[in-house]
DNA sequence: AACTATACGGAACTTGGATTCCGTTTGCAG
DNA sequence: CTGCAAACGGAATCCAAGTTCCGTATAGTT
């Protein structure tokens, strides 16, 4: 088949992704990203550069031909994520019960933070790589539907915008990676935030100051 | 050695602290104090010794006598909050109402945080020092009373144990700095929590793992 | 089989920040 | 007024990452 050249320009049959990338070059920046995604997921985005390597076998050096920079790689793993979020988010737009839907959405954007570190860490003190990530995918728009959904079905309280629903999720991530007795409970507190969300609202809340 | 001087009466009248200090020893630990709660509140604990020296009108030398290690000085900060926290449940133990002193103790502690970003990162990622500091005031058995009491009341929830509401604290702390469009949104947050914790529970809390 | 553009590995370099060191200054007891 | 231990200041040192560099290896092509 050396002869037939056809048409050669550029690999065809893509792997679905990166295009023009040399075989090995392909294989080894699947290598980098799953080994990062679990070692930032285990050590939190202060694990390091030369570990990633060495758990992708790979040198440093093509760590960083794949992801110029830590914070590149850090994005890249993030803008994952939050794929599946936005995925969970439509998902349960079509729940039956939109109350339901809005909470299991809830409950969900909590449960994946327990199983990666570096992402709570991403959406407690990464508000750019974060609010970059949600965006790409949509997320924003996708809450407020979820919250709106549920608003007009009766079950969620009238006063909250889809903002707090980030919020929330943010703050529910900084608990779950707690330490110590408090392990685990994390579930405990999700459940009381949801109850909060729930109508009829007892407080009043205050005023956002802004829009 | 020198002749003797052996054991000299050390000075009386001390102005509260640190005995035996020279003056100017004494002057400068103070100045030391004031500039690091100041510069970590407002940078969070990634502000640096020298700029801490700098607002003391200090040498680096001079901070690294009166506190041998960042971590020193960053726990001996987080231990006078901590202080400020205890007193604060002391003081909502009184409260006539016992459900309101135990949303103004929650409210309280995310004010603090909100005032202080470098109290927001201890208690959201150094269980150490805040572990420490939080025995060393008590606070766990003052928020088990204060627990305890508005459960007896009968307006809080009786499905919530002690341990979830500095949980619950840290959840908050995480949220107060958050930048960009949720900044300042907070307060809200912390009230859709309360009404969570207010009884009759909606949900039943999944069991906790252990004690 | 030879060729070359791509990729690779990983030692070396750079940087930012904590911590140390030591010559000088100063509080204060005698 | 002196003497000296207690404090000081801050340049210098150490260290832990992130990132660069460049000689070598290899996929894909002719």
């Amino acid at each position: 088949m050396t002869t037939l050249t056809e048409i050669k320009p550029k690999s065809h049959q893509d792997t679905s992704f990166e295009p023009g990338l040399r075989a090995d070059a392909r294989r080894n920046q699947q290598a980098v990203i799953a080994a990062a995604k679990k070692l930032f997921a285990e050590e939190g985005l202060d694990a390091q550069m030369p570990d990633v390597a060495r758990a992708a076998k790979v040198g440093v050096g093509t760590v960083y031909r794949h992801f110029p920079t830590k914070d590149d790689l850090i994005a890249a793993l993030a803008g994952e994520r939050f794929v599946r979020l936005a995925e969970k988010a439509r998902e349960e737009l079509e729940a039956e019960d939109p109350w339901e839907g809005l909470c299991d959405f809830i409950r969900f954007s909590a449960q994946i933070q327990a199983d990666d570190r570096g992402l709570c860490e991403v959406m407690g003190s990464r508000p750019e790589v974060m609010g970059g990530a949600a965006e790409a995918v949509g997320l924003e728009k996708l809450c407020d539907q979820l919250v709106k959904r549920a608003q007009r079905s009766g079950d969620l309280r009238k006063d909250v915008e889809w903002l707090e629903i980030p919020m929330i999720a943010c703050a529910l991530g900084g608990i779950t990676k707690a330490h110590g007795p408090g392990a685990g409970r994390w579930p405990r507190l999700v459940e009381i935030v949801i109850d909060g969300l729930r109508a009829p609202a007892k407080s009043k809340l205050p005023k956002p100051l802004s829009t």
